[in-house]
DNA sequence: TCAACGCATTGACTTTGCTCAATGAAGGCA
DNA sequence: TGCCTTCATTGAGCAAAGTCAATGCGTTGA
């Protein structure tokens, strides 16, 4: 894992788009304890119970939240897409590991001054709570996906989900009001994992929607989605 | 829905562990803007999008929370129990409907002036935000219940997250070391939705269970799970 | 008391998805 | 270049779950 020298100027309100509102000393303060950090695709950041004293976001490229289940199998539980903020704050040790699915980019900060500084600011609190109402929102829509009964649905679900999150990211090709070209940054297996479902079954999935002229296989981890 | 009148003293503190550590006049505050509201069971509080300018903790029953979905069918997407917040604070519209599965009791309070409190009382905004830490967390649980691939197994993930949830409820009977027995709040055909599944394969799941002794169904609703 | 209703359950049948096994395609490395 | 590994795909058979339909069971209300 590199890390990178930081930029002079506004490194973390330029990454981040959320922070844009904080105060312009807040803001100097962060940048000053900001840490941009590259992750290879199959990086580990970190194991759960960890003692993981590090919060950030995601600037680009994917993560994948997975933990491991008593019986030493690992499940993927969630993926980080740029924008996302992981870590936990005022909290105990992290519940799952995190680890690149491909080449990415983070900003990172140190626990303990992230905090002090999250105790002085209303603002980047207030811009922290609403990431976690954000974040639960999702959980409950992505929890919508995951109860249909269907592999076929779920994936579908899954697809769309991946368009919304990935709009303002690079994974996104071809944004035509009629086709949309998105890059599938996982597995089939975690696809599957994801999804409770076996891999075999994603793949029929993927083909049966294709069948039914809802997408195009590209590659298998790129398909055009039509109908939108 | 009734209206309680407050009791007198520290009504709030009592009723919601989590706000033991809040100062004493942050508390009497708090209790000034908090009204008690029983619901009957099946009476709504709440639907999606409405202007809802209230949060509260639930203190007492079991909440569903609800989606309607386009084709105008109502998805259960998660249940609040006692201890649990509900409502946006700082943000737009509820994205669910809020429904009590059984009678139940709520602490409520007008967003405008809690919104205020929290943004004077920074122990008051450290508790909201680990609260929302907390539902995160139990989100990406609830995910690996759910991605269980069998209907059996998704089964005994939600009620075991029932046991664990319901610990400091009424609705646990029983709580002898090796039998804990434990109501049942929603129908089997909310069960289904919750888990991606129908209502007789609910059912046949349940009898699975049973008739491998995991657990014994003394009603419908009031089962006994075995070999905790 | 009896009828009507809602809900849980059961059965028979069909579809879906899991399991096991084999094949194909792409990329890394000697 | 050719081998080897990894991943996606495909096929066949079987188990699980969805579908449709019917039955029980407890409660409500006339």
């Amino acid at each position: 894992m590199s890390v990178v020298p930081k930029k002079t100027g506004t490194c973390v309100s330029s990454m981040i788009p959320e922070l844009a509102h904080v105060p312009d000393d807040i803001l100097a303060e962060l940048n000053q304890i900001c840490q941009v950090r590259k992750l290879d695709a199959g990086q580990v950041l970190t194991d759960a119970g960890d003692a993981f004293d590090t919060v950030g976001f995601v600037t680009d490229g994917i993560l994948r939240m997975q933990k491991t289940l008593p019986d030493g199998r690992q499940h993927v539980v969630g993926l980080l897409v740029p924008g996302d903020m992981f870590g936990r704050v005022f909290d105990g040790p992290m519940q799952f590991a995190l680890e690149a699915a491909i080449e990415s980019t983070l900003l990172t900060f140190r626990r303990g001054p992230f905090e002090a500084l999250l105790s002085r600011s209303p603002a980047l609190d207030r811009i922290i709570l609403l990431q976690f109402l954000t974040e639960i929102d999702r959980s409950r829509d992505w929890m919508i996906v995951l109860s249909n009964p269907r592999v076929r649905g779920r994936l579908a679900g899954f697809l769309l989900t991946l368009c919304s999150r990935f709009q303002t990211a690079e994974n996104l090709f071809g944004t035509t009001n009629w086709r949309l070209t998105i890059r599938i940054p996982i597995s089939r297996a975690d696809v599957a994992h994801l999804l409770g479902a076996r891999p075999e079954s994603i793949s029929r999935a993927f083909h049966a929607l294709a069948d039914d002229g809802l997408l195009e296989i590209i590659r298998p981890d790129l398909v055009a989605i039509d109908s939108l």
